[in-house]
DNA sequence: CACTCCCGCCAATTA
DNA sequence: TAATTGGCGGGAGTG
């Protein structure tokens, strides 16, 4: 009897029922699997124990006091907990007995055994890695807190951190959604992205100039233009911010947790010493580097370095250096983001360090630039902050919500460093350095790519022309965010390009696409227009989802950035239209995501839609399920398996998941879409066999583009089954795609241009209005009329009117793209608001054409601004 | 003594 | 106004 009290006694403390509730779960579970274990999956709901959140469960379970006495015997315990599990119970609590533990082990409770590391390890131990999709495990801090007997800011300050890493989200006061580290891979590209955005070649030279590179950044503030910046700023931050100013939260524990994660991304040896971290995070914070700010920055540093650690991202390490040694961290989490959700981890990454040409090339590089990552970083931290202010709010309703601003606030730092960094690339342009490119020389793109010569190249390339040339460059370029190569990519022209704002397509999903593409393409030619219009159409329907999803997801824009990747794609396409763009693609993709768009200085936004990833793998697709009413849950997977599929994809079921998209995707939230983004979610769907035309392309250099693909926003293509299909084609390159290649089109409409590649993504939607219009714009284009993109929707827009049918095989996206309009007639009126937002790109004022194409009527020019309006206008948001 | 980093006050935010 | 979050830094434990 005794000993049955005091379990329940001990558990009381402060927390009343649940301890108790605890060890009674305890105890069942032991029970029932007196045999084995094993895991109980189908603990349906709430609690998913395993073997060690029985531990845990059990050291929990005593009370605060007990708690300690625990401690220590976990240390012991736990296999044999997690072995027998059983009888445990009994003999743990016996073991409890006051006398006899307290006294050995009240001494224990050493302060290691508080450590934030180790309770990080039993908060972690409590929920599953992955965890099933379906359900959905929800945290409750005060329950925790009490389980694990700590007060909660230490709670806070293990959730803080591991929702900057998405591995949780806050759903509601006192309640957190569990997300496991399903969405961890591509969190950690998104921050990585954003991360060679921001901080750039930075981190490469860590260790030798770490002092320097300090300095770089401060002057680079101080040299940098303002005025540049603010503009970003500002742009981003309206978006975000509006809603909440951020302020405090710019120190918050998840920003600082952020940017270290990045830190580690970006840099080559994976080990970011703690005073460097500090130090990089103290400026872009602030200014002020008093000492006293320096010491809190780096207890912070602990803090999340600790939970780092007990996630296994990262390892302590000392780093010596003349000085002395040093404490530093060492990454030991993925390196490589295959774009799909479960990374492991795996490699740890050694540091493989460039030759030393190589590293010499980025470290000259990294000082012209820096200066002006800097910047960029600077502010798009802000506006991240911003935006993230806002994330708090929430609400009430649970899931979907809190991640999506979640999202957002990723989103919106990487589109903010996309733009960021166009503004730099151009200034650098200007300045006729040639900056754009060390990014894209970063070491890690190298890797992914599959070329040879990766880094090697980059810094080539900056000398001379980022064009095209680079063979192996081209993933490389792919790779990088901003570089122009992409714009030469498209003619070889460098000029146009230049400032032409791209398409990003981010993630992976492009591989798919491309790799289809070419094949096809390459032996087919150019399809007909008509295909390509149905194409086009096809391509509308499916970005809307997108959209769709993107609204729903994240109120602010994302980012994106346009796409550079296309360009990549493209290039490679036709350099080598034989190869396989697969490879080269993907990691494009991840870093195309950065792209951005253009460059006029003035006019970041291109309004790409971009989507991003984060969302829309992960947390995304879940929430727009949620939204749109389809089906949530599998989102996700669907998104996968659509990419994965490729150019399969849409099978004609899907059309009904499109059309609701669409409709969704009327919404104004679009217009949350900052203009800068670039699609960089989409993805693209091709259709093996469509239009394999497009990529002979022709006319233009780059044919690639246009390929007919369908854009789709990945997080579309969770929710919707993309739509797709089949039959995109693009037919050239130019014309139609160049909705949804950005790139392809762009080259034309560079010329032009405008830069309109945004537009593309407009897709459906924006189609219609066009239909009529199509044409004036395109003119540019030579080849194709793709080129403007706009005309090229327009067509195809019209074409998917009048021929709608013809797209054959997606009936259904006809149908949406019908839908939406409604009035199919006129499209403008509906549309206008969804195509605009999209597309929109301040950027591409420049080119009327493209984006008239798009914005048809409407709206295309409204200024960002207008857009917001129209968007809230329309939108719940 | 230098590192680490626990602890908890108390302000900012929310409910 | 009460409760929740979470910045912050004093100062203690560790090696």
């Amino acid at each position: 009897e005794n000993i049955f009290e005091r379990s329940r006694m001990a558990p009381k403390t402060p927390i009343k029922n649940e301890p108790i509730d605890l060890s009674k779960q305890k105890g069942c579970t032991p029970e029932r699997n007196p045999i084995t274990p094993v895991k109980i999956i189908d603990r349906p709901q709430p609690d998913p124990w395993t073997p060690t959140a029985n531990l845990k469960m059990l050291v929990s379970a005593a009370s605060p006091d007990m708690r300690d006495r625990e401690k220590k015997k976990e240390l012991f315990r736990p296999i044999e907990n997690s072995e027998q599990s059983d009888t445990p119970d009994s003999s743990q609590y016996d073991l409890v007995d006051d006398s006899t533990i307290d006294e050995f082990e009240k001494q224990r409770p050493s302060r290691k055994q508080k450590s934030l590391g180790l309770l990080c390890q039993k908060f972690l131990a409590r929920y599953p890695n992955y965890p099933l999709s379906t359900e959905k495990t929800t945290i409750s801090l005060d329950e925790v807190a009490s389980i694990l007997g700590v007060e909660r800011r230490r709670i806070y300050d293990i959730v803080n951190v591991l929702e900057s890493l998405q591995l949780v989200s806050r759903v509601a006061k006192n309640q957190y959604c569990w997300h496991g580290r399903h969405n961890l891979g591509q969190t950690l590209k998104r921050l990585q992205e954003a991360g060679e955005l921001q901080y750039g070649e930075l981190m490469t030279f860590q260790h030798k100039e770490q002092d320097l590179e300090y300095k770089f950044g401060e002057r680079k503030k101080e040299t940098v233009p303002e005025s540049q910046d603010r503009p970003l700023l500002d742009f981003s931050e309206p978006d975000c911010t509006s809603a909440s100013a951020n302020s405090r939260k710019d120190k918050s524990l998840r920003i600082m947790s952020q940017k270290f994660v990045m830190l580690f991304l970006v840099s080559k040896t994976k080990i970011v010493t703690l005073d460097i971290a500090a130090k990089i995070l103290i400026e872009e914070t602030q200014d002020t580097v008093d000492h006293s700010k320096f010491k809190t920055k780096v207890r912070r540093l602990y803090d999340i370095a600790n939970v780092l650690t007990s996630l296994g991202l990262i390892k302590k390490v000392h780093v010596t250096e003349e000085r002395g040694r040093k404490p530093a961290f060492k990454w030991i989490g993925p390196v490589e983001f295959s774009g799909k959700t479960d990374e492991l981890r795996g490699h740890s990454p050694t540091s493989d360090p460039l030759p030393a040409t190589q590293r010499g090339a980025c470290a000259r590089y990294q000082i012209c630039v820096t200066g002006k990552q800097r910047f960029t970083r600077h502010s798009s931290f802000n506006s991240a902050q911003s935006c993230e202010g806002t994330r708090r709010k929430v609400s009430s309703e649970p899931n979907s919500p809190h991640q999506e601003k979640q999202d957002e606030y990723c989103s919106k730092m990487i589109n903010l460093a996309a733009v960021c960094r166009q503004q730099i690339e151009e200034d650098t342009r200007n300045s006729s350095i040639n900056s754009p490119f060390s990014r894209l020389p970063v070491p890690g793109d190298s890797d992914f790519c599959v070329n040879p010569l990766p880094q090697a190249v980059l810094p080539v390339v900056q000398a001379e022309m980022p064009s095209l040339s680079l063979p192996v460059g081209i993933s490389s370029q792919a790779s990088h965010p901003s570089t122009p190569a992409a714009s030469k990519t498209e003619n070889g022209k460098p000029t146009l390009v230049p400032n032409q704002p791209f398409l990003c397509f981010p993630s992976s999903s492009l591989f798919m696409l491309c790799g289809g593409l070419q094949e096809n393409n390459l032996s087919k030619t150019l399809p007909t227009t008509g295909d390509k219009g149905n194409r086009s159409a096809e391509a509308h329907a499916a970005i809307p989802p997108a959209l769709c999803q993107k609204r729903s997801s994240y109120k602010c824009t994302s980012p994106a950035s346009p796409a550079e990747d296309e360009p990549a794609a493209k290039k490679q396409i036709m350099e080598q239209s034989d190869l396989p763009l697969s490879l080269v693609v993907p990691k494009k993709l991840f870093e195309s995501s950065k792209a951005e768009s253009t460059q006029g200085g003035g006019c970041p936004s291109t309004v790409p839609v971009e989507t991003y990833h984060l969302d829309l793998a992960s947390s995304a697709a879940p929430e727009a399920a949620n939204k749109e009413s389809t089906k949530p849950l599998d989102c996700q997977e669907q998104e996968k398996q659509s990419q994965n599929k490729d150019s399969d994809e849409p099978p004609p079921g899907n059309e009904h998941s499109f059309k609701e998209n669409a409709n969704q995707l009327f919404q104004p939230q679009y217009l949350y879409v900052q203009p800068t983004a670039g699609l960089s979610s989409f993805n693209l769907l091709f259709s093996a066999n469509q239009a394999p035309g497009a990529i002979s392309l022709a006319s233009n250099q780059l044919p690639s583009l246009s390929v007919p693909c369908v854009m789709v926003p990945s997080a579309a293509l969770a929710s919707v089954p993309l739509v797709c299909s089949p039959s995109f084609a693009s037919p050239l390159s130019p014309v139609s795609d160049g909705s949804f290649s950005a790139a392809a089109s762009m080259n034309f409409s560079m010329s032009s241009l405008a830069s309109t590649s945004p537009v593309f993504i407009s897709t459906t939607t924006l189609v219609t209005p066009k239909a009529s219009p199509t044409p004036s714009m395109d003119p540019q284009q030579p080849a194709q009329p793709a080129l403007h993109l706009s005309p090229v929707l327009a067509r195809s827009c019209s074409a998917v009117k009048l021929d709608s049918p013809v797209c054959v095989g997606h009936p259904v996206t006809l149908l949406k793209l019908q839908q939406p309009s409604s009035a199919p007639l006129t499209p403008k009126s509906i549309r206008p608001a969804h195509h605009e937002a999209f597309f929109k790109t301040p950027g591409s004022l420049g080119d009327p054409v493209a984006w008239k194409k798009s914005e048809g009527n409407q709206t295309r020019n409204a200024s960002s601004v207008q857009r917001r309006l129209e968007i809230s206008g329309t939108s719940p948001d």
